[in-house]
DNA sequence: CGCACAAATCTTGTATCCATTATCCTTTGA
DNA sequence: TCAAAGGATAATGGATACAAGATTTGTGCG
């Protein structure tokens, strides 16, 4: 991927997720013109400064393993590739490393965020408390409108099914789970819960990458949909807690091995 | 990790209080930099960059309430008040939007963020979920020296209790709290927690200013003590709920007075 | 008198330039 | 031959300059 020109999108204040346009190009201008690309969003519509789509890159490329965990990152070489000035790419590292997936020393650079195996267990175990706090909530919350999107969500999440698209299927997974614990109606704990998914996003799609099959996790997502619209509260925690912990069980299981690799590597290098 | 260095440490070559000071009056202190010399652990000295600097001060400022809440901030006013350029600024505020303690908008700057009473209530709600969860985790785990760690700063808190300085006290309190669950060896969760305390601090400190007495408190946090020291974990996990549960709800009744009052205020400016 | 459009001003955003710092490589001395 | 010191090089950090967006003010027309 040479250059990057990225192209004004609408979205809605708080939500993350976004796109940008990647397409070869090398000429160096200052990209501002093409903001005419309004992308069918009659809402208010916040255009998306350049910092930002370049995170929303970046961090993509952190998510898709593209920039492996413990690179570092050399501001100019990400400068050039976008064809913007040092300076965008400075504060979208300055936020990436807020975001915890990216690691800036003093006058270092930046290296991608690598989570010991704890780490990574840890976050799941938060994912757990939180999560299942949020659907105990929203369960008793929940109106026919909630289960409705959920149902949608879980639709387009089936027939997106073959597409293969790790990176689709992981924030369509996380927006499922937050179409869950809508109804609870906790936007700043869903923000924690969000961050928190950034960091076990990109283990989950290594994860996904080698799966055979994804029939259990889709048979359970809606498992949990039936369990909350029968009001079985209990049931409904448990098996979200179930659901959870597999994912982390079995990933733990898959990082293991891989960091052994990556240390017999490492040795024999 | 990302959000664990937050106070400390000056910078040996080019002293930023110094060059702070030469801007007289606006008594801008930079505590940080005192604590130079405590360091003496090892040599491995963190120098704290610019921006940092810049970062701990203006989050002093908003947790103070010296920046109040919605205010909005300008660059360029900020940068003259440190005599420094406004891009060390920028970074600034972008790391303290990360943190959330203020909000950055396109092209219009940031503003201290503003929570809804909802949102205080969640605050609370997620530190009950994790810290009690920690709490669990730790009991179990507790050696002697955890122990004497949590009386060390017990006793510093009650030495320093007539103080009245509230911002110290809300670190201390933080800090012992981590104390508590350190056996639980949770880095992570920890630094996330570190996190949304940063969010309540504010307005736990609005409440201890005006709070007569801290005895309860003090008493409570002993008692936490003796009852993970004595193994009880269940009843040490209900009176930390119940202590900080207390504390939502005095600091809620509080914020709903305090916010009437500014709405009658703005209704009648 | 009021509304609307335009210009001026202020503020933020981006680029370029210079200073500072870390790493690497070479050189010198033991 | 190895290690330490010093210099060369490349990367980051910070400042200034300039461009673009937003708000406010002023003027003209209905």
């Amino acid at each position: 991927m040479c250059g990057a020109v990225y192209s004004f999108v609408g979205w809605p204040v708080r939500d993350i997720q976004l796109e940008i346009q990647l397409e070869e190009d090398n000429c160096i201008q200052n990209a501002k013109q093409n903001e005419n690309l309004k992308v069918a969003s009659k809402r208010a519509i916040v255009r998306q400064s350049l910092p930002d789509a370049i995170a929303s890159d970046i961090r993509e490329r952190i998510l898709n393993g593209e920039l492996a965990e413990g690179l570092t990152i050399r501001q100019e070489a990400l400068a050039e590739e976008y064809g913007v000035s040092r300076m965008p790419v400075r504060e979208a590292l300055k936020r990436l490393d807020a975001e915890g997936l990216v690691q800036l020393t003093n006058n270092l650079g930046a290296t991608v965020t690598k989570h010991s195996l704890d780490e990574i267990g840890e976050i799941f175990d938060l994912r757990i408390l939180i999560e299942v706090d949020l659907f105990r909530r929203a369960i008793a919350a929940m109106t026919p409108a909630h289960l409705k999107r959920c149902e949608e969500i879980l639709e387009t999440m089936e027939t997106s099914y073959d597409a293969d698209d790790v990176g689709k299927w992981g924030s369509l997974n996380f927006e499922y789970h937050s179409a869950l614990y809508a109804a609870a109606n906790r936007g700043l704990t869903n923000d924690v819960l969000h961050r928190i998914n950034l960091q076990s996003d990109r283990y989950v799609r290594m994860h996904l990458s080698v799966m055979e099959q994804r029939d259990p996790a889709t048979r359970e997502h809606r498992e949990l949909l039936e369990l909350a619209r029968a009001g079985k509260t209990e049931e409904a925690c448990a098996q979200l807690t179930q659901h959870i912990a597999q994912t982390k069980t079995n990933l733990l299981k898959l990082m293991v091995d891989k960091r052994a690799d990556e240390d017999c590597e490492s040795l024999s290098r």
